[in-house]
DNA sequence: AGGCCGTACTG
DNA sequence: CAGTACG
DNA sequence: GCCT
């Protein structure tokens, strides 16, 4: 029996085409390992192990940057895989026996390295201001780096894994729930009366304060807080003492005004709808879910229209585990259209959280733009559409349920053509999306769709479909010239399981002429552009940042008995190569983790965003005095593929993802 | 006194 | 452009 | 709201 039976490599860099890998590919194989082509944990079985080419551990920063970053991520959220050097397959060959990989490991290795060369690397380095940071984080390396006897490989992966496995996920009761929850009242207050500063000074004394495991009870105590002043200390105690937010506490406020913000704040709870629609709303007498319905329903952008007919399930918070079924069937999805991509589960979700908000997904692959991943995640959403599983778009047309005639893929079929793969370069970092030119549209939208189906599936959505979407009142009201009535239907369908929908459905509201006769008609327009009927879809360009909604399939496991499932927010995320680490920074958050980093990156001359980290252009009128200065103009690129190293550049700690709630 | 993140979509 | 959204 |  071969040395390797029983043993799954996946070898990085897979660069499948390169003759070095395919030497060594087969050196594996024919010892009797498998070797997977892709990493993935869907559609190819788990590896043991994950080998890295020693060449490139010369260069660690080359390594994080290059790809490993991604296996280290699929690590982190799939299990235990060790990512070892490829010395370790040949000693294993050297000896016949399968050694321990503990001495292998490629982080022990890498830190080794990083260790050496940082000196250096640190003090070459242009940067003279961040130096004492600098020391600090090698201390924190250095402090981690004590060989450790890895008999479970996951210490590989760093503290990332173990957050997410004990899961500091359970929020449970803090000790300070009480102050906590009369702080969220007043932060939403704020909101609602459009006060975002002092809206934003409850939201990260919450934060602060949420973190606590004591009790807070003095105001002493409080204030040594950061983030929390005199002012904020005073309510915590109070709160903590057993007062209520209402009467005594901001006595401020009258409850009148009270009622009114907290109405205000129900309005903005749908999708589409901020602290400005709320108040102008109100003021117009619009003070529930209801009125909503009843008196705006066809003033609503289509978005605002799911939003409102789901705005219970959208609030509702979704269990981890419920999270990576959603994550499943996507991933899926994506491999089907395109085994190289990949999907990653962002958000809350890579921070450990055991209730999500939403599923954010990011989509990437080796080498690929904007455009490529456009052309990917088209065929995507079609196909995920088409099965049933979304349900909803809240940015763009709906595949297949949207416009009339526009999504016949078999017509259009010309042209195009214009593609031109625009290989990207990554020479700086600026490729952005020049590549399809201008915008093409929705005419492009549908080529791409057609041009990479294989052309069964989906070659055509038949309307049929549209109204499977949504079974409800779909027929009823579907009437000659409404194909959009499908499409709104779909959007409304859902069975209201909220306690906000007003019995009506809407289908009868908007029979009821009260402002504009023709339902339909607003909702094309809302999809086409209001000014010209229908053409004007052509200028449809899939997002980048793709907002919808899901559903998991009836039979799925861990769901509510009895009721339909909910709907959940699904973001799908499409990421060119080059700006993978940024892009994974920042869609793992927390929102405040990335202001706070944001600001540091600011204070010390960078410009940090989902797209790079970049060097700040300060204009020569001012001096950069302690305090920021406005008109930074990103200049230089500095990184962008890697998430550790924009941590290091920074003169930050790594925070893994469980660790920057803020 | 004045800052408090940066980007991208929709209408 | 304002508004909303994403983390 | 807090912080500089």
């Amino acid at each position: 029996m071969a040395l390797f039976t029983n043993l799954t490599f996946y070898v990085f860099p897979a660069r499948t085409s390169a003759r070095a890998y395919k030497i060594r590919r087969k050196v594996y194989e024919t010892n009797g390992a498998v070797v997977l082509s892709t990493l993935d944990p869907k559609t190819s079985p788990k590896p043991t192990h994950i080998i890295v080419d020693s060449d490139w551990l010369a260069q660690p920063e080359r390594v994080r940057g290059s790809g490993l970053g991604h296996s280290e991520v699929w690590a982190e959220q799939n299990g235990d895989v060790p990512i070892v050097c490829d010395t370790w397959v040949l000693e294993c060959m050297a000896q016949n026996k399968i050694l321990d990989v503990g001495p292998f490991l490629l982080r022990a290795t890498e830190q080794k390295n990083a260790e050496t060369e940082s000196d250096s690397e640190t003090e070459s380095d242009s940067e003279p201001e961040r130096k004492p940071q600098k020391k600090l984080e090698q201390k924190q390396l250095h402090g981690k780096e004590p060989e450790q006897k890895i008999t479970d490989p996951a210490h590989i992966y760093d503290t990332a894994l173990e957050g997410v496995r004990t899961g500091s996920a359970k929020e449970e009761e803090s000790p300070n729930a009480a102050a906590l929850q009369g702080l969220k009242r007043l932060q939403e207050h704020y909101n609602s009366l459009d006060d975002r500063w002092r809206a934003l000074g409850y939201t990260r004394a919450i934060s602060v304060l949420s973190r606590e495991t004591t009790p807070i009870r003095t105001f002493q105590e409080a204030r040594a807080l950061p983030g929390i002043g005199a002012s904020l200390a005073r309510k915590i105690v109070e709160l903590a003492a057993g007062h209520t937010v209402d009467p005594p506490l901001v006595s401020a406020l009258d409850t009148v005004e009270i009622k009114a913000n907290e109405e205000r704040a129900a309005l903005a709870q749908i999708h589409g709808v901020g602290p400005a629609t709320a108040r102008k709303w109100h003021a117009a007498g619009i003070h529930t879910l209801a009125d909503v319905r009843s008196r705006l329903w066809d003033q609503l952008t289509p978005a605002q229209q799911i939003g409102l007919d789901h705005v219970e399930d959208f609030a509702a918070r979704i269990p981890r585990e419920e999270v990576e079924q959603h994550w499943t069937i996507i991933r899926e999805a994506v491999h089907a259209v395109d085994p190289s991509a990949e999907a990653l589960c962002m958000g809350s979700f890579r921070r450990g959280s055991a209730m999500c908000g939403d599923v954010d997904i990011v989509i990437t692959r080796a080498e690929a733009t904007a455009a490529d991943l456009r052309r990917v995640v088209a065929r995507v959403l079609v196909k995920l559409f088409e099965s049933g599983y979304l349900v909803a778009s809240l940015s763009g047309p709906m595949p297949g349920v949207d416009g009339p005639g526009e999504y016949d893929f078999g017509d259009d079929g010309d042209d195009g053509d214009d593609e031109s793969e625009l290989s990207d370069e990554s020479d700086d970092g600026k490729e952005e999306d020049n590549d399809d030119e201008g915008k093409k549209g929705f005419s492009q939208f549908l080529d791409e769709y057609s041009k990479a189906t294989s052309s069964t599936d989906f070659s055509s959505i038949p309307p049929a479909k549209r109204l499977k979407l949504s079974p409800s009142r779909t027929t009823e009201t579907s009437s000659p010239g409404t194909r959009a009535a499908a499409a709104c239907t779909t959007a409304n369908s859902s069975p209201s399981r909220g306690a906000t929908s007003p019995s009506q459905p809407c289908g009868s509201q908007q029979s009821s002429p009260a402002s504009s006769s023709n339902l339909f008609s607003p909702r094309i327009s809302n999809f086409a552009g209001s000014k010209k009927p229908i053409a004007h879809k052509q200028k449809y360009r899939l997002p980048r940042l793709w907002m919808g909604a899901g559903v998991l399939p009836e039979g799925s496991q861990g769901l509510e008995s009895g009721q339909p499932p909910r709907w959940r927010r699904i973001d799908i995320i499409m990421v060119p190569w080059a700006e993978r680490g940024a892009a994974m920074l920042h869609y793992t958050g927390s929102g405040l983790f990335n202001r706070s980093m944001r600001i540091v990156a600011m204070q010390r001359g960078y410009h940090l965003s989902n797209k790079g980290l970049y060097r700040a252009i300060v204009p020569k009128g001012r001096k950069s005095s302690g305090v920021k200065v406005r008109l930074c103009i990103p200049e230089q690129l500095v990184e962008a593929t890697d998430e550790y190293k924009i941590f290091e550049i920074l003169g930050l700690p790594y925070r893994p993802p469980n660790e920057r709630s803020k």
